[in-house]
DNA sequence: GTCCTCCATGTGATTTTATAACATTTCGAC
DNA sequence: GTCGAAATGTTATAAAATCACATGGAGGAC
């Protein structure tokens, strides 16, 4: 199954938003972007790194460490913060996956095809995480770098709020 | 001493930038936003907090809790982490405050006069850190928010990279 | 004033997140 | 096959954050 055959009627242009979906191909088509990444880019995508994309894939929200190391020693890898961390790193580094800075949790890239500057909305109510992409030099980040001199060469960008799912479930829950 | 009195040649209505300013003024009138602020809402500015508020104000990098910890300590404080992590949680609640989650630490904010949305760059290379205002209906996010109907309550917007003048001094230190 | 309540602080323990340090194994180049 | 580099396994520890409960102090009701 590749990205093209996708039955559901989803548009993988627009940002992975938080509509239902075709869930078993977004955990397949990772793994093979990871893949064909990985073979093009000569880097090792050892079995422990497989498996955690493949944990982080199953879902659509961020996912921490020590729940990451949980189910790698289910699966009979590790259990030593480390094994998860460099797996972790790995992916973080090469693209794969992204850390959420507010919720110190870590979760599947979206878009894996190409190098992008990813921006992320995560719902306090259900937790669930979408990402969408961004221009680092456009926004108000862009603006104060050009007005200052600064050089910018990552950025967090991070909305936290409530889902539209959960906008119509429960539309009392009001910020605290 | 009021803002208006500087004698630096610092425009305070533009991103408080990585230049030199007249830093003592940066405390003086931090404190004394905060006095207003406190009084004019009925909240309580004690001891710990207004301590803890100088602590930061006193540098333009954000401080780990467990620095301020530190220095609280020294200035007879209490040394038990939800001290600094109570004054902490007043001073982010009422704006006095940010944290910045790539560093899980915090800073004094540059603008307390009113509510914001802030947005800040990280210079990886001298720790300094700068406030910028940022729209969050703007932006990357703010048009994915509306094209996923997301409902966005806060932003985190963080930036690294280099500031102007590390980039002057070090001009060699790439991104590795 | 006295009492009472609320909020803030003090303190000890614990949980969660992340890294250091070093031994061992695996992989790929040659 | 040997070598060097990279990945993994393991032990220990550091850093960041919270929980739970006791104590204290400011302000309002009366």
């Amino acid at each position: 199954m590749t990205s093209t055959s996708s039955i559901a009627p989803q548009d993988a242009s627009a940002a992975v938003g938080f509509a239902h979906h075709d869930h078993a191909a977004c955990v397949v088509d990772g793994l093979s972007a990871a893949e064909e990444r990985c073979l093009s880019e000569g880097l090792r995508f050892t079995p422990v790194r497989r498996k955690v994309l493949e944990i982080l894939l199953q879902e659509h929200r961020a996912l921490g460490a020590y729940i990451i190391l949980d189910r790698l020693r289910v699966e009979g890898f590790g259990s030593q913060p480390p094994i998860a961390y460099r797996a972790l790193d790995f992916l973080v580094t090469n693209g794969l996956a992204h850390k959420i800075e507010r919720l110190n949790a870590f979760i599947a890239c979206a878009h894996p095809h190409a190098p992008h500057a990813p921006a992320f909305m995560i719902c306090r109510l259900c937790d669930a995480v979408a990402e969408a992409q961004s221009v680092p030099a456009r926004g108000a980040l862009g603006a104060a770098a050009r007005a200052t001199g600064f050089r910018i060469e990552r950025t967090v960008l991070e909305a936290e709020g409530v889902c539209p799912i959960c906008a119509e479930t429960a539309p009392e829950k009001e910020r605290t």
